[in-house]
RNA sequence: GGCCCUAUGGUCAAGCGGUCAAGACGCCGCCCUCUCACGGCGGAAACAGGAGUUCGAUUCUCCUUAGGGUCACCA
């Protein structure tokens, strides 16, 4: 037995790091410093037609931005290098000669073409390779090596019984041989495929926990009957279930925004993707949902999670964003949304810490931001009925009656603060006799031109500033004063 | 289609033979309140169906149904 736990995560290099692959990355992680094990990074790049330019640095940049460190990989060593496949090569090639020489293995020469014109026979039934290889004389497969003749190394699967496999979260799962293919260990081209690389890897890196989605559970006995061949211990393995999209089908682009560089474009916060990704298809003992990656490495255990699929849910990323949002020091919250307020300003925002105090509350994701101070800028004249308000007992009227006079008494505040707002506003209700929310509501809907905005009237006065106050009410009375007319009267 | 897996509210999910079947998101209502939000309180909302096993099944077994996965010289 091996005592020190082990888990790799092993992307194969093709562009975007989809959740799916984030919280697979995310649990073999945890599973690793829950155990005090290791957590090695392993490029999977044996497909040459799926090279992406710069894919390996997305893997790079979005473990570094979520925190998960691994111990060993292509960038930093380790003991059981190389990292990366392609410079494994003579590697996979060695091993699957042991396997031609005891016979566990065959050189398979059958064209491409003759292999679609076997599936298509079979069409519905099993499709399949019939095998055809599998009982060539030496002396056929040495004149078909002499002449040439390009071939794959193919496994050689027991044609009758079955073969079990434990899973640390299915349980036992027994298949027919029968139901197995001939698989191929190496390509044409000399390069190996995932099934069989996967599996020497695994082995020579002393890989102790295998996790992957689920939908490798099928393939799994194939992979068992190789460690098999080889004499080698299996590792436990640990089959996580699928993530799929709100339409139950297994997530992907058509869902949206799938990519955790999408997500965090869109304003969610790496920790906030994190917590919820962390949460679907495991669940902690304790009825708990917020976690930072070192509580969930505190408290993870394999055997709280579950078998069922679940389903993405962005309204839930919403709530677990806006809480970290919530949560931060107000200074950090501050120097988050800092760029983002400036760029709003063309140039250094005003009043910043009185912005970040408001909009802390308030912000779901980043990206609302703009949106939700851009009347800060740009005054837009208000609709008209916008001033009725029935709660609020607020009209138009009252807003034509009101505004001028308010107007006069803001003009003649020689202190422009929060207190001092505050009072002469509610001093002027009082003298009045309105109802504090008759003298808000009107003068935050001529300020603002909008329904809700963050902050009251108070803090939109402070945030605009005595002139600008005063240049939008002046405007707007005379909106009002022209438009009001003998119908809006009682 | 074969094989494999799964099945508690709309979603995430607790439960591991006896519960009025947790909690969270979302939704609705109320309170707080210068709008909205935050916060507080409350509400509607679930064991897919059928056979067994058992004194007793959400829980164990089988079947049905539904959903998903997989059947590549992709990973």
């Amino acid at each position: 037995m091996h005592d020190v736990v082990r888990t790799r995560f092993a992307p194969s290099p093709t562009g975007r790091m989809h959740v799916g692959n984030l919280r697979t990355a995310l649990y073999e992680y945890l599973i690793a410093r829950s155990l005090g094990g290791s957590f090695v990074l392993r490029i999977e790049d044996t497909d040459q037609e799926r090279q992406v330019e710069s894919a390996i640095d997305i893997i790079y940049d979005t473990l570094r931005a979520v925190g998960l460190k691994h111990d060993e990989g292509p960038d930093i060593g380790g003991p059981y290098g190389p990292y990366i496949q392609s410079e494994r090569l003579p590697l996979y090639r060695q091993y699957a000669d042991q396997l031609l020489e005891s016979g566990q293995a065959y050189r398979c020469f059958c064209t491409r073409e003759r292999l679609e014109s076997l599936k298509e026979d079979a069409n519905k039934h099993f499709t399949a390779y019939d095998r055809h290889c599998r009982h060539l004389d030496q002396q056929t497969v040495q004149n078909l090596l002499d002449s040439k003749k390009p071939y794959v190394i193919r496994q050689k699967m027991p044609i009758d019984g079955s073969t079990t496999f434990d899973d640390a979260v299915y349980g036992s799962i027994t298949v027919d041989n029968r139901e197995l293919e001939d698989q191929i260990l190496i390509k044409s081209d000399g390069y190996p495929t995932y099934n069989y690389a996967n599996v020497i890897d695994d082995h020579l890196m002393n890989i102790t926990h295998v996790v992957r989605g689920s939908e490798y559970l099928s393939s799994t006995p194939k992979y068992n009957l190789l460690y098999e061949a080889f004499g080698w211990e299996v590792p436990t393995y640990v089959h996580l279930p699928l993530i799929l999209g709100k339409d139950g089908q297994k997530l992907s682009k058509r869902h949206g925004s799938t990519s955790f560089a999408d997500l965090v474009q869109e304003g969610y916060l790496p920790e906030a993707i994190v917590n919820a990704i962390a949460l679907l298809g495991w669940c902690p003992k304790e009825n708990r949902e917020l976690f930072t990656l070192d509580e969930l490495c505190q408290f993870f255990s394999i055997d709280r999670i579950s078998k069922s699929p679940s389903i993405f849910d962005f309204d839930k990323l919403d709530w677990f964003n806006a809480s970290y949002l919530r949560s931060m020091e107000s200074t950090s919250f501050l120097a988050l949304i800092s760029p983002i307020l400036d760029e709003v300003f063309d140039g250094a925002a005003p009043l910043k810490p009185l912005l970040a105090e408001l909009l802390q509350p308030r912000v779901v994701r980043l990206t609302d931001i703009p949106h939700m101070i851009h009347f800060l800028r740009n005054r837009q004249s208000a609709d008209l009925s916008l001033y009725d308000h029935k709660k609020a007992k607020s009209s138009r009227m009252l807003a034509g009656e009101i505004l001028p006079e308010l107007k006069e008494r803001l003009s003649g505040l020689t202190e422009w603060t929060r207190e001092s707002i505050h009072d002469c506003l509610t001093r002027f209700a009082e003298d009045r006799a309105l109802k504090t929310g008759q003298v808000m509501w009107p003068l935050r809907i001529s300020l603002s031109g909008q329904a809700v905005t963050p902050g009251g009237a108070v803090e939109i006065a402070l945030l605009l500033g005595q002139q600008e106050v005063l240049a939008r009410l002046s405007e707007d009375i005379e909106h009002l004063s022209q438009n009001v007319t003998e119908e809006d009267m009682p």
